[in-house]
DNA sequence: CTATTATGAACGAACGATCATTCGAAACAA
DNA sequence: TTGTTTCGAATGATCGTTCGTTCATAATAG
C-alpha cells in the first residue's frame, strides 16, 4: 500500500480544501460559492476535491462539525476551570468576543451562515450542543441560588443575547472597536438582568 | 394605456407573487427556489413574475423592503403612543413578539435571512433604519436619564439582545410557547440589565 | 542494490442537469 | 383596433459531478 507524498503533510490537503470554503462561504455564501471556485483558491484541483470529499455539501459539513467541535472544547475548558456560573459564564462570554476578533471567519460561519439550507441534516445552532452547554451553565446558576428562578430559555436569551447581538453588530462592521473593549460594560449589562 | 382586469384587483398578481416568494424563501431559501418554483407557488407564470419584477432579485428586494416599510410603521406608531423610552421600549418588544406568532415567515426572512447574498446592494439588518430607530430610543432614555450612561450600541444589544434571542429560538422550534408568554419576564430582564 | 509492479492522490476536460431569462404568440381590456 | 398582461416553450449559461488519465511513491521481485 502506497503512502502519501511525504513533500506534503497527511491531511493537508482537506485543510487547505476547508480554509479556503470557510473563506469563500463567509465571504460570498454557500450558494454563491463554485466548486471550481473552491478548488482555486485552495490551489488544488476540483477531483481533488471531490477524492477528498463526497460533495460540495460534505465540505461545508466538515467545516462545520470542526468549528463545533473547538466551540465544544473551548466550553468543556471553561467548564474545568472555572467553578461559578458567574465566573462560567463571563468566562464564555470574553471567549465569544475573542474568537470574534482572532477568527473572524469561523464565527461568521458558525453563528451566523444558515445552515438549514445547505445542510439539511444537522440541527439548528441554537439546539447544539454548545448552546446547550451555556444553558447548562445557567440552569447550574439557577440551582446554585447565583441567579433568579425563571424560564431557562429566557434567562440564557437575557444573559447571552446582549453578547451575541454585539457580535453580530461587529460582524456587520457596524461596531467599530474590539469586542473585548466592551466586554466589561456588556457583562455588566448581562449579570444584572439575571443575578439573584 | 390599459387598465389591469377588472376581475382581479390592481397589483394583485405582485401581492400573490410576493406572498408565495416570502413563503419559498423562508421554507428553502433563496437559492433553493427557482423562479418556476415561485410562479406554480403564486399560481402565475414564469413570464408573468418577469412582466411584474426586473428579475428573480428584484423580486426579493420589493419584498425585503415592504417589510422593512412595515416594521418602520410600527415602530414610528409607537413612538407617537409612547412617551418615555422605558414604554417605547417595551411596547418594541412586545410587537416583535406578537409579529413573530402573527407573521413568523416575515420575522424570519426579515431578522435572519442573509441578505447580503442575494441583495448585494441594501445595507445589513443592524444599520437599517428601524434598527436605528430603536437605538435613538435607547439613546433619548439615556439623555432623559431613564437608562445608565453607557455605549450606545452596548444598551441597544443588552436591552433587544434577549428577546431577539428568544425570537430565534421559537422560529427555529427550540421554544414551545407563544412569545408574549414570555414578554413579562423578558422585559424585567432586559429592563433591569440597563436602568439607571 | 535495480527493475518492475501496484497503489491511490491529483488532475481537469467533458457531461448532464438545472437555472434564470427571453420572446413570440395568445388573451384580454379599452 | 391598440396597448397591456399572461403564458410557457426555447435559449444559453452555469453548476455539481464524473471519469479516464497521469504520476509519484511504496511494495515486491530478481
Amino acid at each position: 500500500m502506497a503512502r502519501p507524498p511525504a513533500n506534503v503533510a497527511p491531511g493537508q490537503i482537506r485543510e487547505q480544501i476547508i480554509v479556503a470554503a470557510l473563506h469563500l462561504f463567509t465571504q460570498r455564501g454557500y450558494f454563491n460559492t463554485s466548486v471550481p471556485d473552491m478548488a482555486r483558491t485552495a490551489q488544488v484541483s476540483v477531483g481533488s476535491i471531490y477524492h477528498h470529499f463526497k460533495d460540495k455539501e460534505d465540505v461545508a459539513r466538515a467545516l462545520y462539525l470542526s468549528l463545533m467541535e473547538g466551540m465544544q472544547a473551548e466550553l468543556s475548558l471553561i467548564a474545568a476551570t472555572h467553578a461559578t456560573a458567574r465566573d462560567r459564564c463571563r468566562a464564555v462570554i470574553a471567549m465569544l468576543f475573542q474568537l470574534t476578533e482572532s477568527s473572524r471567519e469561523a464565527m461568521d460561519f458558525m453563528l451566523y451562515a444558515k445552515h438549514k439550507e445547505f445542510l439539511p441534516g444537522e440541527r439548528p445552532v441554537c439546539s447544539s450542543l454548545p448552546f446547550e452547554t451555556m444553558r447548562d451553565f445557567v440552569q447550574q446558576g439557577m440551582d446554585q441560588g447565583e441567579i433568579r428562578r425563571m424560564d431557562v430559555m429566557v434567562a440564557s436569551a437575557c444573559l447571552f443575547g446582549g453578547a451575541l447581538r454585539l457580535i453580530t453588530a461587529r460582524l456587520d462592521g457596524v461596531l467599530a472597536e474590539p469586542l473585548p473593549d466592551r466586554l466589561d460594560a456588556v457583562w455588566e449589562c448581562a449579570w444584572r438582568s439575571i443575578a439573584a
